[in-house]
DNA sequence: GTCTATAAACAGATAGAC
DNA sequence: GTCTATCTGTTTATAGAC
């Protein structure tokens, strides 16, 4: 079961919330003009506000596809590990992953900046992302921590040790222009995504502690 | 010698300056009118062109004030600690400072996600924010950092840890809306804070490591 | 479903009185 | 320095042909 419930999206319709993710991502909501969103997805301003009801329901629509997407890449499809160690790998495997898909993945160079943006201004495309996005992937890292570490996943302490470890991802990928000058690198690509995931992996080790046998 | 040089603004200027960080941090530059701006800073419109040259010349002073009043709180006015144990210390009274700053503070509630939209939208005021703000606060961490553990102040580890203590930090305040959501917490105040700064004090512990002589 | 044309509201900038 | 009134271009939304 997964938390989304509407369907995938195609034809036109797909192109204009790729267009949205796209100019929404970069430019914020305001930003981005409907003849600039329909231009992109080469269509006509009309099909907006014809397919979406407005400029409005195109920006639900692409955070809607944003949790879809995401989701597919954070949420591992097998079932949950059932000792510490295997947690403990999980958590790596699922570290690797977010951040080569976060930092130097070419899709979230725009999904991550639009959630970011829905985030602080607090419009209808929060409630979506919180149910969508937020609480299923918080949830299953906590429990993943929890299992790993010993300590209860719904305590105060493993949520926002979650949340830790979240902004250290996202903040390369938000930062990155001034990432990119203050390291002197030409762009964060798959080369530099890897020196920040054996960063990652090392805060990671250090803040679960020695294994529970070591 | 600070980095910015320009006179603190007052009156009018600063009263549009505070609208501009209030308005573009919670909406957008582009989500922010200049009638809405003038109506904020409770004058006209045509003070904004009369002061500033236009609305992209306000977002430039925002930029500026953001990073005078951030280095004032992130900068220790003090010489350098001279060991290891001092340098470890400061970084906790820096951490806690700025937890309480960015998480929980009045300002940064706007100050943190115009930032945020600058270092992605990547308009002209980056070069503010990267030459008054990040680098000389990123380089002062780094060179803490470096006493503190021995590794040397300009290696690329050294860098990338610093951007992820400061990744952690942003989050609480950029994603708050939905930390608030899945801690049941009412509002991030500062008793959430410190709770927020008692968990970052720990990881911070863990990945410096222990003390030399421990 | 797609598109052009247009309407009605809104944007930023400025002229000119005070 | 401050303000009102206005100019010019752009915005979203929509009506209606195909």
């Amino acid at each position: 079961m997964t938390a989304t419930t509407t369907p995938a999206p195609e034809g036109t319709r797909l192109a204009l919330i790729e267009a949205g993710i796209a100019l929404f991502g970069q430019q914020g909501f305001a930003g981005a003009s409907t003849r600039a969103l329909s231009a992109h997805a080469k269509t006509n301003i009309a099909s907006i506000a014809y397919h979406f009801g407005g400029k409005e329901g195109l920006r639900l629509a692409c955070a809607e596809e944003i949790a879809r997407r995401i989701q597919g890449v954070f949420l591992t499809p097998g079932p949950m590990p059932s000792t510490a160690d295997e947690a403990r790998a999980t958590l790596h495997i699922l570290l690797d992953r977010m951040v080569a898909y976060v930092v130097s993945g070419k899709q979230a160079g725009a999904m991550v900046p639009f959630i970011l943006r829905e985030l602080t201004e607090g419009g209808n495309a929060l409630d979506v992302i919180y149910d969508h996005l937020v609480a299923p992937v918080h949830g299953r890292l906590c429990e993943l921590w929890a299992l790993a570490t010993g300590s209860p996943a719904d305590s105060e302490t493993v949520k926002l040790t979650v949340f830790s470890l979240i902004g250290q991802i996202v903040y390369f990928r938000i930062g990155a222009r001034v990432v990119v000058r203050r390291m002197d690198w030409p762009v964060i690509g798959p080369a530099e995504a890897k020196a920040i995931s054996a960063l990652l992996t090392g805060n990671l080790d250090r803040l679960l502690g020695p294994t529970r046998r070591g």
